[in-house]
DNA sequence: AACGATGGTGACAGCGCTGTCATCCTGCGA
DNA sequence: TCGCAGGATGACAGCGCTGTCACCATCGTT
């Protein structure tokens, strides 16, 4: 460990064998084991609860450790025992709630069996989700927590051939390379489609972002095109904002696609962008539903207190999160979960549509 | 490291010495060395980038490394170096977006530098802070990033013993045990109540979510009634809601404020409770700014985008996370930064006071 | 011509811990 | 009384890597 400020300078650098040279390191189960008289295994069987240790030796052995301000060292540990408690999660973004929601619940469910996430973003871009699975991969990680299920050749063999459980999280609409848990996006998009015909709209409309990026929120727009063209609609005119998603893209976009079309109802790619199609209706004096339908998707919490609830999907976020989490520690607890989880989605009625 | 499926058995567990017994536990610096037919040191400065290697041996090592599929083991180098590239993160929570883009920064500034974020919720409870902060040293991070400048004893003591560079982030209206990064919470909050006294109101409310788990909303409200208060002017009408923060929270507490009193311009905790202030003007019929005059803080794009413009702070929370992150490389690194950043806030007077 | 400076390479000894087996003790059934 | 199961404890040998010297060959300098 790198130290900013050596507390201690060494006064003459002793010949060879200098051991516990920075003297600032901290004590060692040694220490801990000399001062608890006994030896070291018995302090690392006390310190992992690793049983066999009686009470009366554990407690001496607490009590050393106590005066000494002794901390485990995990990475020895680890490198010793073949075991770690750290978690690789990569996610594409941070940028709206979405994934901080996921990653609330990976944190949820690894907390409370002592593991730690090990966090990298990738920005959607695949060649730094090699890059940052290469990099956690040299810690040795217990586990690994990707998203979705695109990913480069050499990420893929790097995932399959890491010998310890992963899960890609988001999506179950491709088969997975060990685990996964989500939803069918393609089906979220669907029962969309065929919620705005029961309510009987007819003409439609899409707004969304950058796509190409964003490979969920593609399914979704697919399986809302296939279920409108299988029941003979036309398919929906569209407006991509090419920017990531935020309100403000919603809006303008919105703005845009309704300089040349007028649909009855329009899909977004998800509840920011919505938010900024209900703000646009509000500021055109468009009256919701009636002069236009708008749902979303993932059921965010602003878009249930817009002055009217947006219409949209409730993507269930931490589930999958603590759900990924759980499958991991299930497996490191020599279980065999199934090995794809899907955790459903809930439409949203709503008023906007 | 715990393997789910081990794709090898040993076929009979040879008496002692059981070299990579695993079989399955991956090349080592050995292997990769003896096949590029240089010693293991080279190929540990190839790996490194640490210099005094030649062009051609570097070359060498790299072709075997290709050929093994080496994966560098970080576990053991950062035992043998006492350097580690992973930097533990503590934050209260990630449910709403200020975390997150925190996070954010300090994933991209330390992404860069090829350090990991080992992340821990405290879910605001200096319990759990002190506890996972515990669990983090035994990792021996090569710094720590935590926010605020509360903790308990035992947890400020860690942090002092811990030997690495430590960053306070979000505030710093109080000496930090090492460095720290942020605003000051009061400042901004006397700057809101400034700017409301400036446009002329007179008469003011405050709506807060839960502050004995927040405190720096708890500073900002406190700036915000100091600088009424040198003002000449009354207490604010009051109405805290107790739960964290959200859109609803805020819509309702307003709701409840405006039963019992009628300030001209009323200071939301942040931007989330005071979107539901908004929503509760728009469907109250109450006109902003006239009728009502609403602030927030933090700036974020959902207030920007409403039909009027919110009026608030922008808190620069992606900077102060890259920041963060900046703070702890340089000291690494060997350099002193000051140890207090202010990224300091701007007042965003947006059209709704 | 002798010199130190520099670049390239390697031997060695751990870093601090845990897996594995061996050992010792105690109590209990035959 | 003896043997033995099972709990408690310890010795030993690494886990896979890097810090620290040591060494050798150039190479330019005086």
């Amino acid at each position: 460990m790198t130290r900013s400020t050596p507390l201690t300078a060494s006064p003459q650098a002793p010949r060879r064998r200098r051991l516990r040279a920075d003297a600032v390191a901290g004590p060692t189960l040694a220490e801990v084991a000399a001062r608890a008289g006994v030896s070291e295994i018995t302090v690392s069987r006390v310190m992992r609860g690793a049983g066999n240790v009686s009470k009366a030796t554990a407690a001496r052995v607490m009590e050393a450790v106590r005066e000494t301000g002794y901390v485990r060292n995990r990475l020895a540990g680890s490198l010793a025992g073949h075991r770690s408690n750290q978690i690789g999660v990569l996610l594409p973004s941070l940028g709206n709630i979405v994934f901080p929601d996921v990653l609330n619940g990976i944190e949820d469910g690894l907390e409370a069996a002592g593991f730690h996430p090990v966090l990298g973003i990738t920005h959607y871009r695949p060649e730094r989700e090699e890059h940052l699975l290469a990099s956690l991969l040299a810690w040795r990680p217990a586990g690994l927590i990707v998203t979705g299920t695109r990913h480069t050749a050499p990420a893929r063999a790097m995932l399959g051939a890491a010998g310890v459980p992963v899960v890609e999280v988001m999506d179950v609409d491709t088969a997975p390379v060990d685990m996964a848990v989500g939803i069918s996006h393609r089906a979220a998009g669907a029962a969309m489609a065929q919620h705005l015909l029961a309510r009987g709209y007819r003409r439609f409309g899409y707004v969304g972002h950058d796509l190409t990026a964003d490979e969920r929120a593609a399914q979704r727009r697919d399986g809302f095109r296939a279920a409108l063209a299988e029941a003979g609609m036309d398919a929906p005119v569209e407006c991509l904002s090419g920017t990531p998603s935020s309100v403000g893209a919603g809006r303008e976009a919105l703005a845009r696609l309704l300089e040349g079309a007028a649909p009855q109802a329009v899909f977004f790619s998800n509840d920011d962008m919505a938010t900024g199609g209900v703000f646009h209706c509000l500021a055109a004096g468009i009256d919701l539903p009636s002069g236009l339908a708008i749902a979303g998707f993932n059921g965010l919490e602003i878009g249930q207190q817009l002055p009217r609830p947006l219409t949209t999907i409730g993507s269930r976020r931490r589930d999958i999160g603590r759900t990924a989490a759980g499958m991991i520690l299930a497996r490191l607890a020599g279980e065999a979960p199934a090995p794809v989880a899907d955790v459903g989605f809930t439409l949203i009625p709503g008023a906007t549509a």
